[in-house]
DNA sequence: TGCTTCTTGTTCATTCTTGAACTAATTTGT
DNA sequence: ACAAATTAGTTCAAGAATGAACAAGAAGCA
């Protein structure tokens, strides 16, 4: 009748979910500080990345692919454009879109992060073999598709 | 020379990375659509969680086993206080430190939630077997303690 | 064509989180 | 014992993220 029995810490999913979210907040703190001798902030990073891998991308498909608002996306523009990392184009076939390129500015910083970021996460993943690495990436991947169809 | 090449989205670490921050996010996103019923953020229900486990705790040590700031506790902590969920004893040893628990009213919320936390977490772990789960979690721990010590 | 409905991006008010500066209380060193 | 350095908690201003309400443009359908 202990009534801490039935509760999730005694759970291996939960306690191992558990694990996930304070690995995955430890590496972001990390990342941010690495990152803060570029100026740029990890929402910044990661809009980066999606314009490099997909050019001309409209600030609605952006912020999906964020899962973020696309108010999100209207605030944090201009902070990046000033900066001249990226540039917007109005769409010729829909006025209401404006598609974004990132600037050989934008690249270049971009490629820098690039650089703290996968010193940083080989770094944090050398802690686990290859297999298990992919093993753990593959979870993952289910996981999100399992919510996404939900 | 294809300039795409050595880039990270190659590097079987970084995508596997990926993959953890994106299941990570999504997760959280539905969590907090599962917990609005209950009208408890994730925030809220991490310090309720903590303070189960740790009855008596202070706002510091609250603060950094939340990894949050300490004026976020402050900021937190008269919502639930003046929801009834948990109550500040000074510590008669020490004037400055202010000790947290939970009230029965704290407890009952909680269990409600963990109840919601615990039938996501199972559905979305699910998706892996026990021992895959395992090494999921045994991962997360190395890569945290890996941080903690840098 | 003209009217309704959707969609894109912006604005606004609100909430969360942070870090720096501050007060009060305790500890340390001499 | 007493000044200096630490520590716990609070306050404040700023930055980020959200969702609702809105304007302009596009699409669907009679």
């Amino acid at each position: 009748m202990n009534k801490k029995q039935d509760l999730p810490w005694d759970n291996p999913r939960f306690r191992n979910w558990i694990a996930v979210v304070r690995a995955e907040k430890a590496v972001v703190r990390a990342l941010s500080r690495a990152l803060a001798p570029l100026d740029l902030k990890i929402a910044q990073l990661d809009m980066l990345m999606n314009l490099y891998r997909h050019p001309g991308l409209s600030q609605h498909d952006l912020a999906r692919r964020l899962l973020v608002g696309r108010s999100n996306i209207t605030m944090l523009l201009p902070q990046l454009e000033k900066q001249g990392l990226l540039r917007r184009e109005s769409d010729e076939n829909d006025r209401r879109v404006l598609r974004l390129y990132l600037t050989p500015d934008g690249e270049a910083r971009l490629k820098q992060a690039l650089a703290i970021y996968t010193e940083l996460i080989d770094r944090v993943m050398a802690q686990s073999s290859p297999a298990e690495c992919d093993a753990m990436g593959e979870q993952m991947r289910r996981i999100t598709e399992a919510l996404d169809g939900a």
